[in-house]
DNA sequence: TATGAATGAGTCTTCATTCAT
DNA sequence: CATGAATGAAGACTCATTCAT
C-alpha cells in the first residue's frame, strides 16, 4: 500500500517538476527556445523520460496553459469572495488581471499573446478545447463581475457577452503590451494602469471622474 | 559614376527583395517557419548571400518590423489627409488600425504581439531603438488625432501622451486577440469592432450614444 | 498439481497472445512498424513482461516464422487429404501456396522474402535451425505431392529433392512478386496464376496443353 | 573554368561515395540498419552534408535501385549483343539474371525482394515511377529475348507480355531464394541453376531434354 | 509473475552560420 | 558580389532493453 502511494506521489512530483522546468524556461529564454532537451537537462533526466509523462511537446505547453489559467481564476476568485461594492470589485478584478500578467509575463505570453498553433491532429482540437474550457472559466469570472455591476445599476446595461468580450479585449491590451514591449517608453506604470482602469470603467458607463495625479492638460 | 549608382541601386534592390520574401513567408507560413534557407530559395539566391545584406536572422526580423510600421503609418496618413470631422477621423484611424492587423495578421503578430527578443549585443540595442523610432512615428499619428479631438472639444482634455498610450493599448487589445485567438468564439466581428470603438470613444469622454444593432439588454 | 498445470497453461497462453499480437501487427502495419511497445500495448501488458517470454525481439520474429510455416503446412494438408488425381492435387497444392501468400502477405514476406538475419549468437543458429525444421515439414508436403505424381507417371521421373527445391523456387517466384511488388502492372491475377501453374506443370513434364483464355498469340 | 570542372567532379565524387557507402551498408548490415548517420560516419562527413546531395533517405535508396537496375540492364545487353542462337541467348540471359542476384545479393534484395514502401507524398509516386522505368528497361530485354525465340520458332508462341511476366517471376524465384535463404540446405548451386533453367525453357515449350549430371531417379 | 520507471542510443531532419573561392 | 560546400548543434521523437520492486 505504502509503496503504491509513494510511487504515485513520486510520479506526480516528476510531472510537476517537468512543468516547472518548462515554465522556468519560458521565463528565462522565451517560448521559442523551450525544448524537450533543455527541460530534460534541467530536471536531470533523460529526454525520453519526459515522454512517460507527456505525450509530446504540445501537451506540455497545453498543461502549462491550463495550470496558468487556474492561477488566474484563483486570483480573480480571491477578489470575488471579498465583500466589495460592485464597481470596486470590478475594478479590482481588472487590476488583478493586469497584475497577473505582470507577475507571470512569460506565462501570459504563452497563453494569451502567441498565436494559436495550427491544429494538425484530432488531439490538438481536443486539447485546444480543454484549454479553452479552463480559459473560459476565468473569462466567466469577469462576465459575472460585469453582470453584478449592471444589476446594481452602476454601469450601463448592455449585452453581457458583448460587454465581457470587449472588456477582456481592453484589459488584454494593456497587459500584453506592458508584458511584451517592456522597452517602449511607457509612462509610469501605476499611473498608466489606473488611468486605463478609469477609461475602461468610463467606457462601461460608470459614473466616475477620471483623476490623474500627474495630469498635465494638453 | 553611373556604375557606382547602378551598383548601389542593385544593392538596395536585393536588400528589399530579401525583406519582401521574408515578409511573404511570414504571411504564408507564419513566423516560426521562416528560415534563411526559405528566404534564399524564394529570391533565388544562395543562403549565404543574405549575410552580405543582413548580419543575421534577427536583423531581418527587425527590418521587417520597421517596414511594417511604415505600412501602418501610411494607412493612417491616408485617413488623416481626408477632411473629416475630428471624432470621425479618430474613429476611422482606430478602425484602420484594427483592419491593418486583420489584413496582415502575421506581420502584426511579429511586430506587436511577440515579446521583444532579449538583447544580447550592442547591435540589438541599436536596432531595437531604431524600430521604436519608426514605431513611434505611427504612434504619433494617433497622438495627433487625439490632440485634434481635444482641441476641437469633442473629447475630454487630458495628458496627450497618457491618452495616446492608453488608446493604443485599447486598440491593440482587440486587434491582437482577433488575430491570435481566431478559434475563440468571438461574437460577430463587425458588431464587436463597432461596439469596441464606441467604448474607446466613450472612454475618451466623447459624447456619443453607444448603439449596438443586436442589443439584447441583460 | 492443479496449480502448476494452470500456471503452465497460463504461461503458454500469454506466449501465444504475444505471437498473435505481433502477427496481427505485421498484417496491419507491415514488418517495419512492429515494436515491442505496440505488441505490449495490444495485449495490454507491460513491455517488459514480454521479456519473460521471449529473450528479445528477434526471438519473436523467429517464433512467428515457425507458427507461420505451420499454417502453410495445414493448408497443404487440407488438400492432401482430399482424394484427387495426382496432378490435380499437385496443382491445387501449388495454387494453395500462392493463395497463402496472398492471404497473409506480411507473414509471407517476413518468413520467406526477407533475408535471414545475420546470426550473432549461438541462440540464433539454434533458432534458425528450428525454423528450418518447421519449414521443411511444409516443404516435404510438396515433395510428397511431386513423388505421388512421379509414381503415377503423370510427370517426368527425376531426383525428387531437386525437383522439389526447384518447384518451390518457381512457386515462390510468383508469390513473392505478387506480394511485394503490388504496384507493378501485372496482368490479370487469375490469368497470370493459371498460366504460371500451366508452365510449372509443363516444366515437370506433365502432359498438359497450356490454355490461356485471353491468348493473343505474338 | 578549371575550377568549375573540378568542383563538379568533386561534387559527383561525393555523390557516388555516399551511394557506395549506403550500398556497402546494405551488404554488411542489411537494409534495415542503414541510417544516414552510419553513411555519414563511413564517408567521414557530417550527417547533414548528405542532405546537400540527397533530399532524404528514400532518395538514396531510390538512387541505389536505379543504379542497380542499370547494372542488370548492362549485363543483359552484353549478352544480347553476342551472336548466339535464340534459345542459347535466352538461357544466357536468364543465367545472367541469376548471377546478377548472386553477385549483388543485397542490392537484389533491396530492389526486388523487399516490399515497396507505402508511398506517402507526391514525390514518392514520382520516384517510384522513375525506378519502375529503369526496371522496365531491364524487363524489356527479357521480353525481347523471348520474342526472338518465338519468332525463331524455338519456343511456343504465346502472349509476349504474359510470357515475359511469368518468366521473370520464375527467374526471380530461384534468385531471391538463393540470395535470401542461404542457410537452407539447397543442393549444389550450379546443378540447381542448370536444372532450373532447363525447366524454365521446357515450360516455354522449348524442345530440350533436361539433363541432370547427378540424376538419381526417384 | 509482472511492471513501472528510466534510459541511452538511435531515428530523420532543419537550421543558422562560416569560409574558401 | 556571390556562392557552394560543409558543418555542428539542435530539433522532436521512438525504440529495445534493464532493473528494482
Amino acid at each position: 500500500m505504502g509503496v503504491t502511494e509513494r510511487r504515485a506521489r513520486e510520479k506526480e512530483e516528476l510531472h510537476d517538476r517537468i512543468l516547472k522546468a518548462a515554465s522556468a524556461l519560458f521565463a528565462e529564454d522565451g517560448y521559442a527556445s523551450v525544448s524537450l532537451r533543455k527541460i530534460a537537462e534541467r530536471i536531470e533526466y533523460a529526454p525520453s523520460t519526459i515522454y512517460l509523462y507527456f505525450k509530446d511537446k504540445d501537451e506540455i505547453v497545453t498543461s502549462i496553459c491550463r495550470q496558468n489559467f487556474l492561477l488566474l481564476t484563483e486570483a480573480l476568485d480571491s477578489i470575488l469572495v471579498r465583500d466589495l461594492p460592485p464597481l470596486e470589485m470590478l475594478r479590482a478584478c481588472l487590476r488583478s488581471y493586469i497584475q497577473f500578467g505582470l507577475d507571470y509575463p512569460d506565462h501570459y505570453v504563452v497563453t494569451l499573446c502567441l498565436p494559436e498553433p495550427a491544429p494538425r491532429s484530432d488531439r490538438d482540437v481536443h486539447d485546444n478545447l480543454s484549454v479553452l474550457d479552463v480559459g473560459l472559466s476565468a473569462f466567466n469570472r469577469l462576465a459575472g463581475g460585469l453582470l453584478g455591476c449592471m444589476q446594481a445599476g452602476v454601469i450601463r446595461k448592455a449585452d453581457v457577452e458583448l460587454t465581457a468580450q470587449t472588456t477582456w479585449m481592453m484589459i488584454h491590451g494593456i497587459t500584453s503590451l506592458l508584458v511584451t514591449k517592456s522597452s517602449f517608453p511607457f509612462l509610469d506604470r501605476n499611473r498608466l494602469i489606473e488611468h486605463y482602469l478609469d477609461r475602461v470603467l468610463l467606457s462601461l458607463g460608470a459614473a466616475i471622474v477620471p483623476q490623474d495625479p500627474d495630469e498635465k492638460i494638453l
